[in-house]
DNA sequence: CTAGAGGCCTGCCCGC
DNA sequence: TGCGGGCAGGCCTCTA
């Protein structure tokens, strides 16, 4: 479910909730999500919450012992509740705060996870990832760096963590509509134009889906329970066999590395 | 090293 | 109406 954009979309809204509130308690109803939940997460009972930061799909809640370290998984979710709701199917974790509310952790596929580190400790999760896209850090020169004499199609590439975090299948294909190029072009063979493009392109995409709250195909909702709006926004993904909205040519749909991709034959054409 | 497939889970949608 | 199969926004791990 959640790619960056509803990663960030629930930090900012979680945020003025979490960020100054003590933990009362940190209530723990599932074993196991895709790794077991750390009985270690109880040391941040007490602690007081200093902020919230995101890398890649994780969130980060850090206390001066420690830090929550929270992964959405394809659908996982975060709501901010009265202490006094009960918990539902698939609710997992509560984060139990002084105010009366608590931060409810709700993921029905269980692919994601809570993990824990002691301060001044980066878990293992975090320690290979590539740089966020949406700071200088991800440019031309970096990208045409890591593409150089790469047989890799250009979809899986920019969906590799290594290369560059947070772009899932969804921004992915419509990154590349944007950019105009095809999903199967090997990176190697890129023209720096095209590079270039393409990392624009990513960055507009993503700082486009923040500012609309992310996109809700299914079920992703904000931590207020409101859907994300940039699903309207969408050009080729999930639209198969509908329209191009640029040139009316009709969208394609194939499996690249075993995830769905949809592109414009004529907006992006496959040229070697 | 890389690419490709399998696996983790549940819910939902489709076709019979 | 019921049931089986296929599919889903992520990403780790194993194999060749």
């Amino acid at each position: 479910m959640p790619e960056l954009p509803e990663v960030e979309t629930s930090r900012l809204g979680i945020t003025p909730h979490l960020q100054g509130q003590t933990i009362k308690a940190i209530t723990i109803r599932t074993e196991k999500l895709r790794w077991p939940i750390p009985q270690e997460l109880q040391k941040l009972v007490g602690q007081r919450i200093q902020s919230i930061r995101r890398r890649a799909k994780y969130l980060m809640i850090d206390t001066p012992e420690g830090t929550a370290i929270i992964h959405l998984g394809m659908s996982g979710s975060l709501r901010i509740l009265d202490e006094a709701i009960p918990p539902a199917k698939h609710d997992h974790v509560d984060l139990v705060l002084d105010s009366g509310k608590l931060l409810r952790y709700n993921d029905p596929r269980k692919f994601g996870a809570w993990l824990y580190s002691e301060v001044g400790v980066s878990h293992d999760v975090l320690t290979k990832l590539g740089p966020e896209p949406l700071t200088d850090v991800f440019n031309t020169k970096y990208l045409a760096e890591k593409a150089k004499n790469k047989k890799a199609v250009v979809k899986q590439f920019i969906m590799n963590n290594v290369v560059v975090v947070g772009v899932g299948n969804i921004y992915a294909s419509e990154s590349l509509f944007m950019a105009k190029i095809h999903p199967k072009t090997p990176v190697g063979t890129l023209t720096l134009a095209q590079i270039e493009r393409l990392v624009s392109e990513i960055k507009k995409v993503l700082e486009t889906a923040i500012k609309q709250g992310g996109t809700t195909l299914k079920d992703f909702n904000q931590v207020d329970g409101k859907p994300g709006y940039f699903a309207q926004e969408l050009h080729v993904y999930g639209r198969a066999g509908k329209e191009c909205l640029i040139c009316h040519l009709l969208i394609q749909e194939e499996k690249i590395g075993q995830r769905n991709t949809f592109w414009c034959e004529n907006c992006q054409p496959f040229d070697l």
